[in-house]
This record gives C-alpha cells, sequence and structure tokens, in this order.
DNA sequence: AAAATATATTAAAACGTTTCGATATAATAT
DNA sequence: ATATTATATCGAAACGTTTTAATATATTTT
C-alpha cells in the first residue's frame, strides 16, 4: 500500500470519513469508544492526513515565512539564525513550516518580493533586524499577518517583538560604573535602527543617574558612525577615543561585533583589557565567549526572541483586527574578562 | 474578488480548464494564438495558481528538507547557512521551498524524525556535514531521494556532493613549501569526519612530493584530537607542537576555527605570525578575513555546495532509480596575512 | 408526555488543480 | 480520394481532505 488515506481508516473502522476527520481535528460530537477505535487505527496504519489536501480544503498554506536582510545571513553574524532557530523550535509544536529567505538591501516589492509572497505561500511572516521600509509597507497594504524582530519603523506602530534595550544598556553601564569606572564611552553604528538609539538612551540615562557625565562629556566620549555596524567601526572608534587627553577607562560598545573590533585595536594599541579599558558589548554572540579575552556583554535571549516573534505571529494569523502590540524581551549582563 | 482561480482565466479566455492548464505547464499542444491570450489574461489578474491545490493533483510535496546537526547551526559556524543559502538562491529558480531543521547528536528515528519526514513533507532531503548514521539509514530504507554534503559514511555510496578536500590540502602545503617553509605541521579535529581525513592526505602527499616529510614528522609534527574541531583543539595543538626542540615554522589546520584557536596561542605565546609561524587554515569562514592576521586559508565555496546539492538533488527526484553520484567541488587558495 | 436540547454519525458538496481519453479539425502521406 | 498523423480543445474524473446540513437517537427540561 503506498499511501493510506483518510478513506482506508473510515473503511477499517466501519465509520464515515467525516467522523474520522472530527477525530482527526477533535471537534464536533464522537463518542469516546468509536474516537478511541479510529485513532488505534491510525496509529497501527501510521496515517498522516496529506497536507495538501488539508490545505486545499481549510484555505490556509501552514507556511510561515520569515525575511531577514541578505548581509545578515552572510556575514559574520549568527544573531538571526538564532532567531530563527528559536522560531523553527516553537513551530516544531505547531503545523506551521518556516520558510526562509533573503532581502537584498535595494530592495523593491515590484521586482524582489519573495517567493511565498509572491505565491501566496504564506499565512504571515517575520521580519527580524533592519528590512526594507518598502517590504513592510507592502505587507501592510496587502493585508498580510506580520511581525517584526528587533526593529521597528519610526512614526509607524507595527506588532512587534523588541529586545529591552535601553534596561540592557543601564545595566552593562551600571556594572561598569560600580566596578569603578569614571570614563565611559560609547562606541555604535548606524543610528536609523532603533535598538542603537535605544542602547545610548540607555547608557547616557545610565551615567546620567550616577552623576557621570559632565559638560562635553558625550562630545569627548561617543564615537558614532552612520554605517552598519562592523569590527571596523569598533577599530576606528577606539583609535579616536584614544587621541582625547584623558583616556576612556571603558568603553561600552553597541553591539558584540564592534567591541570585538575595538577590542583588537586597543591591543594593537599595546593597552591591556580590562586593567586599562574595560569593554562591554551588547547581543551575546558566540564568538564573545571565545574571544581573548572574552567578552562581557548584554545577553539577548535570541532563541526567545523567535519563539516569541512565533507566538504573536499567530495571534494576528487568528485574530487580524487586534491592534499592533510590541513585546519586551529582558537581556541579562553577563560579566566575562574584558570588564 | 477575493482569490482569482483557473475558473475565472478560463471563463474570461473563452476556453476550457483544461487548455489554461496546459498553458500554465506548457504541456501538449495549444496554438499559440490562445496561449497568448490566455498569458495577458492570467497577467492581467495576476493569477497565480494554489500551491496546495497543484500539489494534490501531483502528488508532490514541493518541498525538500535541509537538515544539519543542531551545533552546527548554533555556534560560530557561517558554514552551514552558506550552504542552505546557496540552496535557496538556486530553489528561487524553481518550485520547490526548502525547509530548514535541525537533528541532535543523540538522534533516533523512531523519535527524533523531523516533523517533514515524520508527515512526508517533502519530495527530498539535503543532509549537511556530519549527520546521525541512523537518519540516513531510514532515509535509505525509506526509499527518499537524499543528498550528503560534504559527508560521507565510511563503506556505503551515497548521493553526494563534496568539497575536494584532498587537492585544497595539498596546495595550501604546496604554497606554504613555495614561501620557503620546511617543517609544517598539521592540527586536526575529528578523523572520522571523511573531510578531515582527506584534507590530512593532501597534507602529507604534498609533504612527500617535495620530500619534506623525514622518518618521524608526523609524529613530531602532527596533533590530532577526536572531538568536534574548535578553537580549542588548535590551543591546545599549537600549545603541544611548541614544546618540540625544533619548532614548526608553519602549521596546517583541518579548517579556520582550529586555526584561529592556534593563532591566538601562538600570539599568546609571544610568537609572530607569519615571521615565527606561517598558519593556514580550511574553509574560509567570514571570520578568517576579520582576523588578525588576517587568516589565509583554502576557500571552500559554499553557496556552490549548495547549489550544486540541490541540483543533484532534483536529478535524483526526477530518476530515483540513477546509481549513486559524487560530485567534487573545488578549492581555491587564498592567500592572507598568515602565511 | 411533549418539546427542546445534547450527542453521534453521515452523505454530499466543496476546495483548485492536473490528467486521461474523447472529439474535431487541419495537414500530410499514401 | 483515403488513410494517417499532427494540432487543438474540452469534459469529466481524480487527488485527499474539511465542512455543512441532514438524520437519528438519547437525554433533559417543561
Amino acid at each position: 500500500m503506498v499511501l493510506v488515506t483518510i478513506k482506508d481508516i473510515a473503511k477499517k473502522a466501519n465509520v464515515s470519513i467525516s467522523t474520522v476527520s472530527l477525530v482527526l481535528n477533535n471537534k464536533g460530537y464522537v463518542s469516546p469508544e468509536t474516537s478511541e477505535r479510529i485513532q488505534n487505527i491510525i496509529n497501527d496504519l501510521n496515517y498522516k492526513p496529506l497536507h495538501s489536501a488539508r490545505k486545499l480544503a481549510t484555505r490556509k498554506t501552514g507556511n510561515i515565512g520569515y525575511i531577514i536582510w541578505e548581509n545578515h545571513f552572510s556575514e559574520v553574524e549568527m544573531f538571526y539564525s538564532q532567531i530563527f532557530l528559536g522560531m523553527e523550535y516553537a513551530a516544531r509544536e505547531s503545523d506551521y513550516y518556516i520558510l526562509l529567505t533573503t532581502v537584498k538591501e535595494d530592495f523593491s516589492p515590484k521586482t524582489d518580493l519573495p517567493r511565498f509572497l509572491k505565491y501566496n505561500d504564506v499565512d504571515g511572516v517575520v521580519l527580524a533586524g533592519r528590512v526594507p521600509h518598502s517590504l513592510v509597507e507592502y505587507l501592510d497594504k496587502q493585508r498580510m499577518p506580520f511581525v517584526l524582530v528587533d526593529y521597528g519603523i519610526p512614526g509607524k506602530i507595527y506588532n512587534s517583538v523588541l529586545i529591552d534595550n535601553y534596561n540592557g544598556a543601564f545595566s552593562a553601564v551600571e556594572s561598569l560604573i560600580q566596578s569603578g569606572r569614571k570614563r565611559i564611552a560609547f562606541v555604535g553604528g548606524t543610528f536609523s535602527h532603533p535598538s542603537i538609539k535605544e542602547r545610548f538612551r540607555g547608557y547616557k540615562e545610565g551615567l546620567e543617574s550616577y552623576n557621570l557625565i559632565s559638560d562635553g562629556h558625550l562630545k569627548k566620549y561617543t564615537y558614532l558612525e552612520d554605517a552598519e555596524t562592523s569590527r571596523e567601526i569598533g577599530e576606528k572608534g577606539v583609535s579616536i577615543l584614544l587621541t582625547e587627553k584623558l583616556l576612556p577607562d571603558a568603553i561600552f560598545c553597541c553591539n558584540d561585533t564592534t567591541a570585538l573590533g575595538a577590542l583588537t585595536e586597543i591591543q594593537r594599541k599595546k593597552l591591556k583589557v580590562p586593567q586599562d579599558i574595560a569593554v562591554v558589548g551588547f547581543d551575546d554572540i558566540p564568538t564573545a565567549a571565545f574571544n581573548l579575552p572574552k567578552l562581557s556583554t548584554v545577553r539577548v535571549p535570541k532563541l526567545l526572541l523567535g519563539k516569541e516573534a512565533f507566538k504573536l505571529l499567530n495571534d494576528v494569523i487568528d485574530n487580524p483586527r487586534l491592534p499592533a502590540q510590541t513585546r519586551l524581551i529582558s537581556t541579562e549582563f553577563i560579566k566575562r574578562e574584558s570588564s
């Protein structure tokens, strides 16, 4: 027998197809005895309902899309793969499959639409990280349920799962202060990314609440470059900060990648970490723990981000008219060797 | 109008559903005029055939699975994500979606089968890297078409796409020799992985063909540890090799991760790379280019691996009785700062 | 005791395709 | 002119589910 169908089960159980379908979806009324009998036969014959038939009947696709910026998947970052994995874990408890695809920086909805959107093969979409605004607008217009992860578009409110960047940064700075650091610098990239803006705010207000921010502090001890975050930015930032007469004694970087760049540059300048300068990052990418010295950082629970995004998306799919909501995921400061 | 169906197209074009289907799949005979007329209407109404209906009728799932070992996805390695991306690119030219999932080390077919296998939701599977043998046997027994990427099972011949590890290693060693190195060491991990075995063979025969391998050379200058490759192995390997009276002047590592570990340990011992010791890795993971010094390595074209795996799997799906074949992907030596 | 409701099961329609075989005409070979 | 073959189109069945409405019986409420 090549394929066991619902018909086979029905025949063997001496019931109609409908009844089998009812126990399959446990809907409606079916007596406990019949139900059990059918269940047993299903197990015996190892029957699995054919997805495509089911989808055709229910008019669902059973897929959800996961879209990230191509560079985020190609480059060093494991960040977005972890979010995906979190989603995949959550999806395993459900009937959904996740289709992962990437979009290019210069995305245009006319020409570059991911296949699963073009062919209507998903019931909803998760977008992680910086992502083309035109894509988000497109989804919104099409009334395709979607959730943003670790990103937001200024002036717009969408369903999203965000990192508690502010408190994460605040606690990192606080830890530096408590270990005696006084001149804490900031190195960061693209301010257009709201996460980074928030991290900067956490940094600033952390200093303020300990009265460690004098006039001109930010001017002296802040290096911001309007580019995608990278090791280079970290290196450049440090080499500029180290020209100050009064060296910073700690650097808070907008993420781990930047922090790793900062570390190499500091070491290249023959300074000791953490003795001369402490460094802390943000994200807790795997490399952070392997680096020398091991990088102190703010851990972002990536799997949880993915899981929460999946759950939120499901809520949105089930109830598309819900007002947009934001779920905040909190972080944890991890003290290692660099601070 | 909520959903455009083939019926709508047929009605508007004054033809039968069958004819529309024929142009959709360009099969059978349909006059150029009718065909064009139908095409235009399809475009006008932006009609997309419903996947689930199509799948139901054709008895295909339209999916292919991509399975990797969980650690390979969670850890630092971007290697397997890149292979996935190569597949995804190739899939975009086709009708297939790719379902990515991970399996655990202690996999058992009874309990841990990926959903898409359990529910028969894929037409074939690509397995990348080290992967549970029981899974491969299961697929083989089920006659599920599959392709191994960068892995093989001793004594078995399966459809696979492999890296030309031997020649890659050979050329790396050759390059070291040509830049004057004489005492070239090898540091590596799990010999149970056939790729590493091959890399070792390339290393050894490279030395032999230049007569650089004296009695006892391998004993002195080889560090092998039977564990998953890691930075730690690189560090440990170096710290042991550096106890030799006659220090090696170059180290060929079985992959970049190991090489990065080797580099940190060498630098920790206050030796200069490449002046005192040259280091070369294998794979060309993104970090290799960002490290200090930049790591010389053997580039493995990961996207190509993925693409080729996808193509081979398609061939196997179309013609399941084909004898198993192996496609070898060649590498390229990338000279950077570490050699 | 009748009416209303809860429980249990089913037949048949619907979901949107592909494909097989039938039919009809046009072009080519005998 | 007749028989073959190539071209063009279509009707109807099939793919394996879910769902709606109908039917029948059992239980509860009036």
